[in-house]
RNA sequence: GCGCCCGUAGCUCAGCGGAUAGAGCAUCAGACUUCGAAUCUGAGGGUCGGGGGUUCGAGUCCCUCCGGGCGCGCCA
């Protein structure tokens, strides 16, 4: 666990403002937030202040002044080397360039704790991601939210949080019952029988290959008689079920295909199975009463709806006229069970943009029946929605749509480009960017160009380099190593220093916004200064055997950041390539 | 019509209210007897969609217009 410079930073900025006011320097000021950022030229220093900026106005000095006087009073020492004042208000610190290259060692006594912060002070949080229908095989677009929402948990364990990965199965419903219809008709159609599938029915090749399968393994054993009415929607459906469970199981290969594994796959048809715990009743149930009493509910038009309190939302079916219960009824149920029962404490959804309409009545549904078990429902669950992914072909729009059945699968994409280009590739922007994805581009995309691949050829130089060194009778970097890390004096050793010390706050960064897509240009930039680093400083240099020594911990340390970059966006880290 | 998101270099996109707006790709010019050339060095390329406003300071915040995406009470 690293305790953040920046914070640091910040705390000897605010001691040096109330030491500038005890001391008359500046007058009596009401506490003041303090900006502290990087800034972006080098020659600005690592870190700088605004604060005086800010001041000037309510002390009516003039900002150089303030900073000034706020500057004088900075206690430098083992982390902070040089403060300086820079037009028009700026203070702007340099950290010790000695401090900096004892980080080298920190890195390398606990590898794989660099990166690692206490934000979330354990906290248990939920990331729930993809959740795809299991009617169907996983498309492109579920490949944006899976990478997303999988490097989003990885960022928040990160950041110390007790992160728990799940997908919600949507095994009950609508489109559940249409799948079975359609799977019906495949599998009958198989053995000869004319019938069609319905209008409203899946028209996608795969669960021809489906029903074909399962006939293939078991022959007719789910064949109704001929004629037959289909059997009632609450009895058991032996096909309908085996069909699901395979989809199910192909949509866990997809998903192991691309390294992404769950902890929880969590069946929307359990919550309407009854549960000892909850007296013989079951989630559903019991949300529903909840509701009820909570004075959440109300009659209207024959259907039941939920009242919405809130002026970002109107009141919702949850109970339809026929007396099923719609999506939104099921969803309130399982947020129950996120929060009253299972009790997490912080709850994120990565949702496609489409579903956004759904953000504020599951908020609002969320705090209405699970308020009163754990106050973290009020403001523990978080949407981040991600814009959804158009595909081209060359300059054509490929639609997709599973129930018309033109699909692109996420399989087919992985095992084009390869799991690690889908990743870096899907992480590359902002979840709030729309995202045309050419199929004809990805595919034909020379790996030399590929911004992943410089970075895994950054990480494996490192491995060549520590192979040479060994070859050459050089002892190993390991923490107990004497060499000593202060020979490292070039400037692309310390900006490689630089870069290194930047993952703990972007860790910060990342977890406290949501927004993993910022690993992507970090690692890039990491691998950069390691490739400077490489160009300008020879390692393995038998005729300076100390600072060879002093430059294999330093690659050593720049190898380890550069895999957990890497394994934070499940990117592989090769040793070759 | 209303709500959310986007508009930044030729292309794809970063940019926590700060200093001369960045990267990758593409283009052009150079560099391998040297630890991995899947590399490096350099160059060109921008009225940050338009217009107002707030601020010491706006690509970033507010208003408005234009363009694109998604959604809008008994689908999921």
């Amino acid at each position: 666990m690293t305790q953040l410079v920046r914070d640091a930073v910040r705390a000897a900025i605010a001691a040096a403002l109330d030491d500038a006011q005890q001391h008359g320097a500046l007058p009596r000021l009401p506490g003041a937030e303090i900006a502290v950022e990087r800034p972006q030229k080098p020659e600005h220093g690592d870190y700088a202040s605004s604060v005086a900026l800010r001041l000037a106005g309510t002390v009516k000095r003039k900002p150089l002044d303030v900073a000034q006087a706020i500057a004088d009073s900075i206690q430098t020492g083992p982390l902070i080397d040089a403060v300086e004042v820079a037009p028009p208000g700026f203070i702007n610190l340099r950290l010790s360039p000695h401090w900096k290259r004892e980080q080298v060692n920190d890195i390398l006594a606990d590898p794989h704790a660099w990166g690692s912060i206490d934000i979330g002070h354990g906290q248990k949080l939920q990331v729930e991601f993809v959740s795809a229908n299991p009617t169907g095989p996983l498309q492109v677009g579920n490949g944006r939210g899976a990478v997303l929402g999988d490097a989003l948990a990885s960022v928040l364990a990160a950041a110390g949080y007790n992160v728990e990965r799940e997908y919600y199965v949507n095994d009950a419903g609508t489109q559940v019952r249409v799948f079975a219809e359609t799977l019906h008709v495949r599998y009958q159609q198989h053995f000869g029988r004319d019938v069609e599938v319905p209008a409203e029915g899946y028209q996608g090749r795969y669960i021809v290959d489906l029903a074909e399968a399962i006939a293939a393994d078991v022959g007719q054993q789910y064949l109704q008689p001929e004629g037959a009415p289909p059997p009632p929607s609450d009895q058991p459906d032996p096909l309908a079920t085996e069909g699901l469970r395979r989809m199910l199981d192909q949509i866990r290969a997809d998903l192991g295909l691309l390294g992404i594994n769950f902890d929880q796959w969590f069946s929307e048809a359990s919550l309407l199975s009854p549960r000892d715990a909850l007296d013989g009743r079951s989630v559903y149930d019991t949300a529903m009463a909840r509701l009820r009493e909570g004075g959440h509910v109300v009659e209207k038009e024959g259907a039941v709806w939920f009242a919405s309190s809130s002026d970002d939302d109107k009141d919702n079916v949850i109970v339809r006229s026929s007396g099923e219960p719609t999506y939104f009824a099921t969803d309130i149920a399982y947020h129950f069970d996120k929060f009253a029962l299972r009790r997490f404490d912080r709850v994120i959804n990565v949702w496609g943009a489409d579903h956004q309409g759904h953000v504020a009545r599951t908020k609002a549904a969320t705090a209405a029946v699970a308020g009163a078990a754990n106050a973290q429902a009020e403001h523990g669950l978080e949407m981040l929605l991600y814009q959804l992914v158009h595909l081209r072909r060359g300059g054509e729009r490929v639609r997709m749509s599973k129930r018309t059945g033109e699909l692109v699968t996420l399989r087919e994409l992985v095992q084009e480009v390869g799991p690690d280009v889908t990743r870096y590739f899907m992480l590359e922007r902002s979840a709030d960017a729309q995202m045309d994805f050419d199929l004809e581009l990805a595919t034909s995309q020379d790996p030399k160009q590929n911004p992943v691949s410089y970075v895994q050829y950054a990480h494996a130089r490192c491995a060549s380099i520590l192979r040479t060194a060994a070859a050459e009778g050089l002892d190993a970097p390991t923490p107990e190593s004497t060499a000593d890390v202060q020979l490292l004096v070039e400037p692309t050793e310390i900006a490689l220093i630089d870069a290194m010390l930047r993952l703990p706050e972007l860790v910060e960064l990342m977890a406290t916004k949501l927004e993993p897509h910022h690993l992507t240009t970090y690692a890039l930039e990491l691998a950069q200064q390691f490739t400077q680093f490489y160009g300008a400083c020879r390692v393995v240099d038998p005729s300076a055997p100390d600072r060879s020594r002093a430059r294999l911990k330093l690659t050593r340390a720049a190898q380890i950041v550069l895999a957990r970059a890497l394994g934070l966006m499940g990117v592989a880290a090769p040793d070759e390539m």
